[in-house]
DNA sequence: GCATTAATTGGTC
DNA sequence: GACCAATTAATGC
């Protein structure tokens, strides 16, 4: 595979590198297809390379005490994964599982280090990416320790429709009860409460295990004190 | 349809 | 607000 053809134009490799990158680079890419649930970044496993999400949606996460899951973030097409391994760690501390059907594109370290050295804009904006990560994960820190289980949850649901969107008033990724509380940093029973209570307050609502918003605008005013990391 | 898995509810600490 | 147990709903095969 190359990506001459490829037409994710989101992809930073893409973006940065293109139309520069004639038939004759040595570029090796690996693409793995990927049905739904399937790991292929390993915490614990060493690092060898960095991971592009060509199609389809990932969870990233990271197992703490007694194999307690927690989700740090959810990527999709064009998005960057594994990246806080290369170079100075020697083994991945996040796990990358699909969400769905994907397809996923490798680079291997050799590769990346000439990328590196051939475009200069590739570089820069790969750390571009870098400080917004950090920025972001700033925030999830600043999060999980300063908002109650409601702010939680609801930030949660405003994340996935903000970076996923809505089809047909629910959210086009459906999140399982356990996977919302691994990401905002609590148990599915709680998740569970809270959604049941927003229901009731016509802030959210729900078909089979799918959860839709019916006013955005309204959700947001319920965690409106910590407007000032809203968009992380 | 049945078996498995997920969602929900209630109770305890 | 977490953990546990019991019940009910949803989903996969």
């Amino acid at each position: 595979m190359n990506c001459l053809n490829c037409t994710n134009a989101n992809c930073l490799v893409k973006r940065s590198c293109f139309p520069l990158i004639q038939k004759d680079y040595p570029l090796n890419i690996n693409t793995i297809n990927c049905k739904k649930g399937q790991t292929f970044i390993l915490e614990g496993s060493p690092v060898y390379g960095l991971f592009f999400i060509r199609k389809g949606i990932v969870k990233v996460s990271a197992t703490g005490y007694q194999g307690k899951e927690q989700i740090l973030r959810f990527a999709g097409a064009g998005e960057i994964l594994g990246h806080r391994g290369y170079g100075t760690e020697e083994v991945y501390r996040i796990s990358a599982t699909t969400m769905g059907e994907s397809v996923i594109c490798h680079i291997s370290n050799q590769d990346l280090q000439q990328l590196f050295r051939d475009y200069p804009n590739f570089t820069y904006n790969m750390m571009r990416f870098y400080a917004e990560e950090l920025n972001r994960s700033d925030t999830k820190v600043r999060k999980l320790a300063q908002m109650t289980v409601r702010e939680k949850v609801i930030d949660t649901i405003l994340y996935i429709n903000r970076k996923f969107g809505q089809v047909n008033q629910l959210l086009s990724l459906t999140l399982s009860r356990k996977e919302i509380a691994d990401f905002a940093g609590t148990t599915d029973e709680q998740v569970i409460r809270t959604i049941s209570s927003l229901k009731k307050e016509k802030l959210l609502i729900s078909k089979g295990r799918k959860i839709g918003i019916p006013d955005i605008d309204r959700l947001k005013k319920e965690i409106a004190e910590h407007n000032f990391f809203l968009d992380a």
